[in-house]
DNA sequence: CACTTTATGTCAGCCTTGTTGACATTCCAA
DNA sequence: TTGGAATGTCAACAAGGCTGACATAAAGTG
């Protein structure tokens, strides 16, 4: 374990000196972070009878209409099983449509309906309310480093999938 | 949907505009950096027949040494039933073991053993690889406002238990 | 055209990890 | 002495991961 002095920086390159306290605090920052920012949308999803699953869908395919399911596999990184399920559950509720490829008549193309626009918004603003309060409290320069660190701390695949969104 | 571009400041207060866009992009962030985040314990986790429920115990017994079980289930936020079930495995394979409390002997004082703590120097030292390296790869000023922005997210209970820990 | 590959769906079964409810034990504290 | 707190345990259940196997339709390829 590391005593918590960071060395003197060596030669003219400036240097990261973070001790194992100062990562521990980030890790569980993370995880504390985390159930916060889950804690909304879960609370929602409860009086709908979903869960964070249903969540992951209805969000992707919200910020990419008519994306494939293959797509959508490889974002949220399950197999096509799991993904299935919720799935099926979403289009028999009604908050999902499927169409199949014009181009390609083997692909599926998912699209929320009214109703699962609506949903998808009352997620969404939830959790975008306690985005935008950590934002005001924490102000813009921390959110800069936020997400600067945030995207370095993800896998090369999803940090594709992270910028490949509609940018701004 | 706000179209990004910011209305100009009134009056004279600094006020972050923050379009859904930009939350959005937030929002996702913390989607993929968290998976990211727990890639690697989840790889060794499973080379030991574990999963992140055991890794959540181990940290946080790791943290506090001689933590009692209320304690525990206070900060991991799930049922007694959820957290013995692990514990007892943990115990079980000789990775943490229990202590009758001295004053109070309904109490059981947690602690890892020597197994216990290796398996826990092999998670954390992959977590905080992957946190250092996105700490330098976003530098310092990054690293105090994704701490920021992660402290504000959480919800109180949970900030009172991440500031609870011994500081820096 | 025949064959292979791709995209998708589905069934069955298993595991982890969460839940609720019920009940027992121990023991502190009023 | 009695109520309640701290803990453990049993049972049952659900969500949501996983693997493996199999089916179908459509696209691509030689």
């Amino acid at each position: 374990m590391s005593d918590g002095t960071p060395p003197a920086a060596p030669g003219g390159e400036t240097l990261l000196f973070l001790t194992d306290e100062q990562l521990r605090k980030g890790i569980e920052a993370m995880f504390f972070a985390y159930r916060g920012f889950t804690a909304d949308p879960d609370r929602i999803l409860a009086e709908h009878g979903y869960g964070r699953a249903h969540h992951r869908a209805i969000h992707f395919i919200h910020r990419s209409h008519g994306t494939t399911v293959n797509n959508l596999l490889s974002i949220l990184g399950v197999t096509k099983q799991s993904l299935n399920r919720v799935l099926r559950t979403l289009i028999a509720d009604g908050l999902v449509e499927s169409r199949v490829g014009t181009r390609d008549k083997r692909e599926r193309h998912l699209f929320l309906t009214e109703a699962g626009a609506a949903l998808e918004r009352e997620l969404s603003d939830a959790q975008r309310e306690r985005m935008r309060l950590a934002y005001r409290t924490a102000g813009p320069e921390a959110v800069s480093g936020f997400r600067q660190v945030l995207e370095a701390m993800m896998d090369p695949d999803m940090r594709r999938h992270y910028r490949a969104a509609r940018e701004k």
